[in-house]
Parts: C-alpha cells; sequence; structure tokens
DNA sequence: ATTACTTAGTGTAAAACATACACGCTATAT
DNA sequence: ATATAGCGTGTATGTTTTACACTAAGTAAT
C-alpha cells in the first residue's frame, strides 16, 4: 500500500515569524544557529515536522520550546518550496506568524541542538538570515498588515489590560503610519468590543491612562460585521 | 551533508481549487479517480509535486495536463497537513486555486493515469469528495471571497472583453449576495480601471451591452490604493 | 409596422463615515 | 508650588455609501 507513493529525499519543516510588541517598537525571534549549513547565522526559529505531528502542532512545538508557552496565537500563512531553498536536500517549508505579549520578562530559554540561543530583534534592524528566511520574514509581515485591518490581531501583541495609546502604537507600528489620536479612539471604541476596566495605569511617572481589555464575547457577536482600518 | 535531514515515509502534493465562470454559475474542476485511494471518487486534480519542481511549476503544471492551458492566474492559499489526511501515508498538500475563462469550449482533455475525466462542477453542487478536499475546497472558496474584494481578480473569470452586467454577476456569486446595479456600476467605473471598448456584444437576443475590458496598465498606476467593494 | 419582450443604462437625496485639527486636564516629580 | 508629559476630548467639512425606479434600445413574433 505504502509503496504507492513516489518517495523522494524530501521533508518538510515548520518556519515561525514570532512578532512581539516591546518598548513601541515591532519584534521578532530570531535564533543564531549552531548546526550546518548556515551555522552561525542568524535564522527563523523553526524545524522539521515530526512524522505523527500535524503542521498546527509542530508550530506550536516549535514556540513552545522557544518561549515555554503555549497558546499562543498562530497563524500558518505561506509555503516555500523552491527547489534550491535548503542546500541539504528538498525542504518544504511552512510558515508561521505567532503573535505574542512581549512582557518585559524577555526570558528565552537557552537552544537545545540546532540553536545557540535565541534574540528578540527590531525588525527595522534585521541582520541578514539563513536561507530563503528574509523573503518569509517579508511575506509573514505583509500578512500581518493585512490582517491587522480586519482581524482583531494586535490584542495578541499587549496585556491582558491595556491604554488605547498603546494599541494605537501596535497599529502605528504595524502600519508603518502615524494615526491620528482622536480618529483612532473614535473609530476603536465604535467597535464596542473594548471594555473599559475602570482603572488606571500603575507606576507610570506622568497622569495614568485607563485600561482597557478586549472583550471577545463581545467581538464574537459582531460575526460578519467587519472591523476596518 | 544530505544524510543530516531527518528521512520520514512522507511526501507532498499540490491540490488545485480550479474555479469557471459560466452561464452566471461558479464552477470548479472536479476528476473521477481512477485508482485507490477513493477510486471512483470525485476529488480535486493534483499531484505529486516533482523532485525538482517548485510548487508554483508544479501547479502550473497540473492545469496545463488538465486543461491544456498555460498562463491561468493561479494562486498558492493553504498547506493542509493532518497526519491521517492520507491513508497511504503522510502527505502534505499545497493547495492553490486558479481561475479561469471558461469560454463555451468546455474541451477538457480525456485524463492520464489517475483519473478518468475531468468535468465542471456548479460549487453549489458538489459531490462527496476525497480526502479532505471537501476542505480545502472551502477554504479556497472563502479565499477569493476576500480577495476579489480587493483584488482585480474577477477578470480571470471573464473572457477579455465583457459587460458590466457580466462583472456584476461574478461578484455577486463569488460573494453569494445581490448588488445593487446601478451602485456596482458607478464604483466600478469609478476606479478607472475599465477601458470602454466602443463596441457592443454580439448575437444577443436583446438590447446589446457594451463592451469593456480590464486595463492593466492602470490598474498598475493605482499601486497602493486599494480597489474594494 | 406594430407590439411584446428583455436587458441596458442612468441620477439624486439622505445617511454614514472619514478626515483634519488644538487645547485644557491630571497625576507625578521635584 | 510648579513644571512636566502624556491623557482625553468635539466639531465642521468632505467623501463615500446606500437606497431607490424608470426610460431607452434592440430583437422577435405577428
Amino acid at each position: 500500500m505504502k509503496e504507492s507513493l513516489p518517495k523522494f529525499d524530501s521533508t518538510f519543516s515548520i518556519d515561525c515569524v514570532v512578532f512581539g510588541f516591546d518598548e513601541g517598537e515591532l519584534k521578532i525571534l530570531l535564533i543564531e544557529r549552531n548546526e550546518e549549513p548556515f551555522k552561525d547565522w542568524w535564522a527563523l526559529p523553526g524545524n522539521i515536522v515530526g512524522e505523527r505531528e500535524s503542521l498546527d502542532q509542530s508550530a506550536s512545538r516549535i514556540l513552545r520550546e522557544l518561549t515555554g508557552l503555549t497558546n499562543i496565537y498562530m497563524e500558518q500563512f505561506y509555503t516555500f518550496g523552491d527547489v534550491n531553498r535548503h542546500p541539504q536536500g528538498r525542504v518544504v517549508s511552512i510558515a508561521y506568524y505567532a503573535l505574542l505579549r512581549l512582557g518585559g520578562e524577555k526570558s528565552l530559554k537557552p537552544m537545545s541542538n540546532y540553536a545557540k540561543q535565541a534574540y528578540w530583534r527590531n525588525v527595522k534592524d534585521l541582520p541578514k538570515l539563513a536561507f530563503d528566511h528574509q523573503q518569509i520574514f517579508e511575506k509573514g509581515l505583509e500578512k500581518i498588515k493585512r490582517r491587522i485591518k480586519h482581524q482583531p490581531i494586535a490584542f495578541e501583541l499587549l496585556p491582558e489590560k491595556f491604554t488605547l495609546t498603546q494599541l494605537q502604537n501596535v497599529y502605528e507600528v504595524i502600519l508603518n503610519k502615524k494615526l491620528d489620536k482622536r480618529n483612532f479612539r473614535k473609530k476603536m471604541l465604535s467597535f464596542g468590543v473594548l471594555k473599559d476596566l475602570e482603572e488606571k495605569q500603575q507606576g507610570v511617572s506622568f497622569r495614568a491612562a485607563t485600561l482597557y481589555k478586549f472583550d471577545k464575547r463581545k467581538y464574537a457577536k459582531l460575526f460578519g460585521k467587519e472591523i476596518s482600518f
């Protein structure tokens, strides 16, 4: 039975563009490779898909190994399959982006086997990347630029409780343009998916802003209608 | 060198959701399988990716073998990789949608090896499909629904010269809702990407409509601005 | 030639939405 | 007390979207 499938010297991997937002900057996680090919180069975190793993499971595993976190927001966005993208053989790579709350504690586990360590790097200042990872990163960034206009993904980059200014910053840094404060607030609040927590920021050195949280229940009720920026 | 990549009993394939528009209906191409597994079932056209083929090349090849046509508009949209999606082994499938002008001549080549014949089927009346092809189809349809709102893909389904009513029909059948004629025309013409050919339809049994064509040059100049429906 | 039929093609008013724009308020730090 | 820095707010204008119905033109049948 199994014999009827052609067998090539080929396999598939997952690569992840892991976005985080910190101090007003959009960052991604990069690893420093510890193995050939591209030893000592910077690369996107990724790995070969296990024999008994679905693609989503594999991506989750990679993120867990990398950050210790589960339940990270994650989405498959494109598959890269040029014949020579990997110098050691035919490796088709399924790319995911992930968005996560980078809450001060930038504690990343020391990496196993193939990588020395992972670091957050500002997307505006990336080093040269291994394989076709530059291309993968660019496509991932493009995808979240589109998606943030219609889907409530910005919240994935923020802590549970956030201020409107922080939210606006996320939009600005991803869309790469300044937005008008009053218009942004008016529109964002008009969707009715933010819950005013009647609570102020703590520990800021000037006037504290009101905290909000994203209200998933209310968002679910919008079903059909689209948020748009 | 090559030995450092883990080898599983796995491979990858392409599956294509080929959309056509004819007589006011949105159709897709299905093949009747002539091989196990799922012998005699309906399925999306697809095939194993060749050892020296990129994914796009492989998809083009499948479409060429199926329709005899090259230069079909085509786009990768998702990769399906559940462990058990293929009963004979681990087959990850990269899915493409294609849009083509179904101009009366529904002449499809008789299929080689794995399929008896291909047929156009209305998307509103599809048979049960092999593998996870129902899921693939649904995701493909969803994608073109989104994409037609922002990208000029409707033209790919129409002949070079078309009437505004035909164009509106494409939108209506893909978005699955009626649109207002006057508003549709106003908006569509306002983008300035349709060239009035100052020429009327031939051989219709009532008042002939003006023919237009999509003007790629002008569309290219819009770069940045977005068409939206 | 007349008539019946079918689709083409057209405008406007009201509502909703997007944009542009600037200053007083408040909590903190000194 | 005062300086500071970010918070929070409203309006007027322009643009876009929506809802809505009839006449014009060409063909076919008689």
